[in-house]
DNA sequence: AGCACGCCGACT
DNA sequence: GTCGGCGTGCTC
């Protein structure tokens, strides 16, 4: 409450997770220093934390506390970048401090905590402690203290804490708040009994490489390159919004005409960012581009330190840089007079955010650039079908690369079907082709999305199947380590030769992942030079450079791989590709498998034939149909724009469409019995309401006090721009007695709201 | 989120 | 008795 009559007052985002922004009042002697866009430090309840002033207030509720500092000299964000930041928290549900901070560079806000003390008469005091504020990164770890005897009185979290602690002697608080729910509370007490100690330390910083570029010229381009590149010129000399959907083959050179387009920017005047999906990826378009262009250009991803992202943020708000070229984060980097926003691979799902602030950096780019008034190049090989969509709506541009450049032919495809066949691994059209290709001096790929020997165990007399006490999933058998591994969570048991519930010597080993079609392929192969490419033979440093190496040098006739021979490499050797099984990816329960499969496919097909000859593709599959079909089935949801906000669980349910997706956890009778919906009868409810677009999924193992709070919050967030979906919720506010956590898949395009 | 308050059950 | 677990409410 503030004693003086502050004359300014202005509104503040915090980042928390609340749906609301606060009013508060600026000393005199702050206000000239006080500008839309820089953070402050406000108190807070009983603590102090970072803020960011979003905007003046003329008059507010008498209740109103002072700012205690202003914490930048410039603003952080200008008031276009702060409208684009509102329109993606309004549109993710999320609150807009949450938005701000994971927009602006990482590790810069300042925050206090209270911590006891223990002061020179013995007695404990709370103290307040400011931390953070740098740019470097620092963590807090914690280690468990040798020699000291447990209090018999440490039960529950703390006690599992402490012997995780004494186990691995050492861990940062972040982790052990992920894996054990653990609070600072926690971590008090055990430092409190002398039980552990804590240490703030920096976290390694990369090095940062200077290479030497040499400079090349544009390269010619084809008739279709050509064309493509006039419809951009057109558009972007108009500076005004203009999607586009890039839609070229592997191979047909997108690249160059994200750089001639570029090149025009540049010479309006105006900016260039360029999202790539994953990091892997940036080093060599990042030497393409330095090679071309002789002015600034910034990087940011991940495996920077926040200390180098700082830089590098920094560099592009003083306008040192025209060119952006980053991960789905640097889709929020201060450019200004933005020309272009290229989204390369704009179908990867790694563009989606899903964990804090959930987005796709794809949309929102397209967002972006209807602010900046810029050509938005989304490209492909296998565009999402929703972009699909957008084209034939006419909403987006089309600009297609049929050929690969250097005019070489597409490889063929075949569909073979598997149905009667199920145990073999090769059809025997497969099995030709590989001879055949084999005799004539061609490699193979053999794809199959699925690592290890067997995808389960199963007992023939009691019918029990292993699977993983801590993720539920079934186990898979690596016969070169004679174990059962867990594929989420690395759980693993030494192979039994026995049923482990009856002792019963009939065990089968069913289904078949990429270390059985190997040795199967070395038996009906006897004299082929093979490799196998997937997690368990890439481990280490340089593990995927010595098979691509052999493939290279040509000391590999046939490599059998999971997805990873599917993404970056090419093989110039490649002459047929076998698909041994689409049903592993086609099968999955989510609405998008088959979609997800084309793309995969796509691309293993794009790998091959690069020489002189075409090449052939064949396809294994029980259902034919549906993968023939695949890109209808898909198209069903086409006209639904589906894009998950908050994703809890992906598993066990077959593939549909959704609006939102309640989930309950301990649905128990006393509950119900006090008048609260039971999970079953509200299911019936909404999918009458909301036109079966509905599903409930469940129930949630996680700490209830997290599922709580914060997602309910989420629904009810700022969705007066979503009447029909707050329409819905709010019908069942105050029904449901439950924790539940609220699953919300948005089905608005960004397109149709700008 | 983090912090405080207030209510219950199992131990010095 | 009182310590610690956890549910609830609040932050301009």
């Amino acid at each position: 409450m503030t004693e003086h009559h502050a004359l300014k007052i202005i509104e503040v985002a915090v980042p928390l997770p609340l749906d609301a922004t606060f009013h508060y009042g600026v000393p005199p002697e702050l206000v000239c220093r006080m500008k839309t866009g820089v953070r402050v430090l406000i108190p807070f309840g009983r603590r102090k934390i970072t803020g960011y002033m979003i905007g003046n207030v003329p008059e507010s509720a008498e209740k109103i506390r002072d700012i205690i500092d202003v914490l930048d000299e410039e603003p952080l964000f200008t008031e276009k970048e702060l409208d684009f930041l509102r329109w993606s928290a309004g549109y993710y549900f999320h609150p807009l401090g949450e938005v701000i901070k994971a927009a602006l560079p990482a590790g810069i806000n300042l925050a206090s905590r209270t911590r006891s003390v223990e002061t020179a008469d013995g007695t404990l005091s709370r103290e307040e402690v400011l931390k953070g504020g740098r740019t470097v990164k620092r963590e807090t770890f914690y280690r468990a203290l040798p020699d000291v005897e447990l209090p018999v009185n440490l039960r529950g979290k703390g006690l599992r804490l402490l012997e995780y602690l004494r186990r691995v002697d050492e861990a940062p608080a972040g982790l052990l708040r992920r894996e054990f729910a653990a609070t600072t509370a926690n971590f008090h007490r055990l430092q409190e009994l002398g039980l552990v100690e804590f240490s703030e330390r920096e976290i390694y910083r990369d090095p940062f490489r200077e290479e030497v570029f040499t400079h090349d010229a544009p390269l010619v381009l084809n008739f279709h390159q050509a064309a493509a590149l006039e419809q951009l010129t057109a558009a972007g000399i108009k500076e005004q919004f203009a999607p586009f959907l890039l839609h070229g083959v592997t191979g047909s050179g997108k690249t160059e005409v994200y750089l001639q387009a570029i090149a025009q920017v540049l010479e309006r005047g105006r900016t260039a960012l360029v999202l790539v999906p994953e990091i892997a990826l940036t080093p060599q378009l990042v030497r393409r581009f330095k090679s071309r262009f002789r002015c600034g250009i910034a990087v940011l991803h991940s495996g920077l330190s926040d200390g180098e992202r700082y830089d590098e943020w920094r560099r592009i708000r003083r306008r040192e840089v025209s060119i952006v070229i980053g991960a789905r984060s640097a889709l929020f980097a201060p450019l200004s007079h933005m020309g272009i926003i290229v989204v390369d691979e704009e179908h990867e799902s790694s563009y989606k955010q899903s964990e804090g602030f959930h987005y796709n950096a794809r949309d929102l780019a397209l967002v972006r650039g209807k602010m900046e008034g810029a050509v938005v190049v989304l490209g492909s090989a296998t565009p999402l079908v929703t972009t699909y969509h957008a084209v034939q709506q006419g909403k987006i541009g089309y600009l297609q690369l049929p050929e690969r450049v250097r005019n070489l032919p597409m490889p063929g495809t075949e569909l073979l079907d598997a149905r009667g066949r199920k145990g073999a691994t090769f059809l025997p059209e497969l099995i030709k082709a590989i001879g055949d290709n084999l005799a004539a001096g061609g490699q193979t790929l053999l794809f199959l999305n699925r690592r290890g020997f067997a995808t389960y165990l199963v007992c023939e007399e009691c019918g029990t199947v292993l699977s993983c006490p801590n993720c539920s999933v079934t186990l898979t058998y690596h016969r070169r380590r004679e174990r059962h591994f867990c594929h989420y969570c690395d759980y693993s048991i030494p192979a039994p030769s026995v049923c482990p519930k009856c002792d019963s010597q009939s065990i089968a080993l069913l289904g078949r992942g990429t270390e059985r079609v190997e040795e199967e392929v070395r038996e009906i192969y006897v004299d082929a030079r093979i490799g196998r490419m997937d997690r368990d033979t890439t481990t280490g440093r340089g593990g995927h450079a010595r098979v691509l190496k052999g493939l290279e040098n040509g000391t590999i006739d046939i490599l059998v791989g999971t997805q990873m021979i599917a993404k970056g490499h090419d093989f110039p050797g490649v002459t047929l590709v076998g698909v041994i099984s689409a049903d592993a990816t086609l099968n999955i329960p989510d609405f998008r498998s088959s979609e997800r499969t084309y793309q995969l496919i796509s691309q293993v097909m794009g790998r091959a034939g690069r020489g002189d000859a075409p090449g052939r593709v064949l396809i294994q599959t029980l259902n034919p149909e549906h993968y023939a079909i695949t890109r209808a089935v898909a198209h069903d949801f086409a006209g639904f724009y589906g894009d998950e906000i908050i994703f809890r669980r992906e598993t066990g349910y077959p593939p549909f469409a959704y609006l939102a997706v309640l989930v309950f956890s301990g649905n128990s009778a006393p509950e119900v019995e006090k008048g609260a919906t039971t999970a079953a009868a509200l299911l019936h409810r909404l999918k009458r309401e909301a036109k079966s677009r509905v599903e409930i999924l469940g129930p949630v193992s996680s700490p209830l006090a997290m599922i709580r709070g914060r997602y309910r919050r989420q629904i009810l967030l700022k969705s007066g721009q979503r009447p029909e979906l707050h329409r819905m919720i709010a019908r069942f506010r105050g029904q449901v007695k439950l924790p539940a956590v609220v699953r919300i898949a948005i089905d608005i395009d960004p397109l149709d709201m700008l």
